[in-house]
Parts: structure tokens; sequence; C-alpha cells
DNA sequence: GCTCGATGTCGTCGCTCGTTGACATCTCGT
DNA sequence: ACGAGATGTCAACGAGCGACGACATCGAGC
């Protein structure tokens, strides 16, 4: 799923560590942050660091992709894609 | 590119950026934070904040998706795929 | 009603991210 | 060699992240 922002990716985060079967406090332990972190990134917080993000996105074995945005639709034309 | 840290993203970051043809100073303009912020994310700061770090991303026409990742390999033999 | 676990909220505080400014280095083009 | 722009480094500072502890709420089970 693309994240645009940081609320989706909170999103993202609280979906996979419930499918997991893990806690706040047992996903705080294995990224080594406090539960207060947890909740604040599965909230959205936009200002969460960048390596307990990728760490915590880890221990909900989701990872990170970063792929090229075409924001001119010559491409989508070419592969006959609709535009949104 | 999978980017399992913050040195990948930086390297992703500093190539996109030239690949625009923007300076260290267009990017930093762009994303409105310092240019001691850009040097440092593309050196791969990994404290670097969430939020900026997806805009800087953003502002090179680059986005992030978000995708599960697969310690176990039964999908592997699954969708017949080889592993490694 | 009661207990227990999971989740969320509210202060407080130390640490450091990000900013600003100045300066050094390097690569161009002339 | 010279000048201009891009990049990198250093020091000092304010603002806010993340930690910690205490407490409230909600749901499940007896």
């Amino acid at each position: 799923m693309i994240v645009a922002n940081a609320e989706q990716l909170g999103s993202l985060l609280r979906r996979a560590r419930k499918d997991k079967g893990m806690t706040q406090a047992q996903l705080a332990a294995a990224v080594d942050v406090s539960r207060q972190w947890v909740i604040a990134a599965e909230a959205g917080a936009p200002t969460a660091r960048l390596d307990l993000v990728l760490d915590a996105l880890r221990a909900v074995d989701l990872v990170v992709d970063v792929v090229p945005d075409e924001p001119d639709d010559a491409l989508d034309a070419v592969l006959g894609r609709a535009r949104g």
C-alpha cells in the first residue's frame, strides 16, 4: 500500500500488529521503545523518528519499498491505464 | 527498491535528487527544511523525522510503498517461486 | 460486582533533532 | 589562475521527541 503520510502508516502498523496477535506492549518491547511511542505511532504521529518507524514495521513483518512516482500520465497511457 | 535502513533511503534520495537536476538547497526549499537537514538525510541519518522524510521523497518524485514481508517461504513454495 | 489485561491520556524531564551562521573544500567554465 | 556555485563541517541554541509513572477506560471471564 502506498503511504503518503504518517496517518496511513500508523493504520498499517496497527493492522499488521493485530494480525500478528501482538499487544502494544509486545511491539514496544520488540522495537525497544516505550508503549507510549507505539500509541503515538499508530495514531499517526508525523514526527516519529525514521529508524524507529522502520524497526516497528519490520517487527510486524512489513517492509518499505520506495518506488518512483509518475506525475506524468504518459506512462499510464502507454500501459493502457485510466487516470484516477 | 526495498529499503531496510536509513542509509539506503539516503542514497535513493540523493540519486533521485540529482536525477531531477536539483541542488541540495533547492530540495531543502521544496521540503521546507534547512540545507543541513538534506545533507544529513542523504548521509543516512537514521533519526530524521518521518514527515520530513516523506516530504523529501515526494519532492523528488518518489513514493513509499509498504508491503508485507514473507520470512516464511511457505508462500513462495505455493507461488512456485525459488528462494534467494 | 469484581479482577485482569489492553489501550489511551496527562504531567514531567532529559536528550537531541533541526536551525542558523560562518567557513572550508571541490568542481566547474573562462 | 580566478570566480561562482554546490557540497560538507563545525559550534551554539531552542523546540519537541521519547521515556517514565500514574491514572482512567473498556472488554472478557468468573
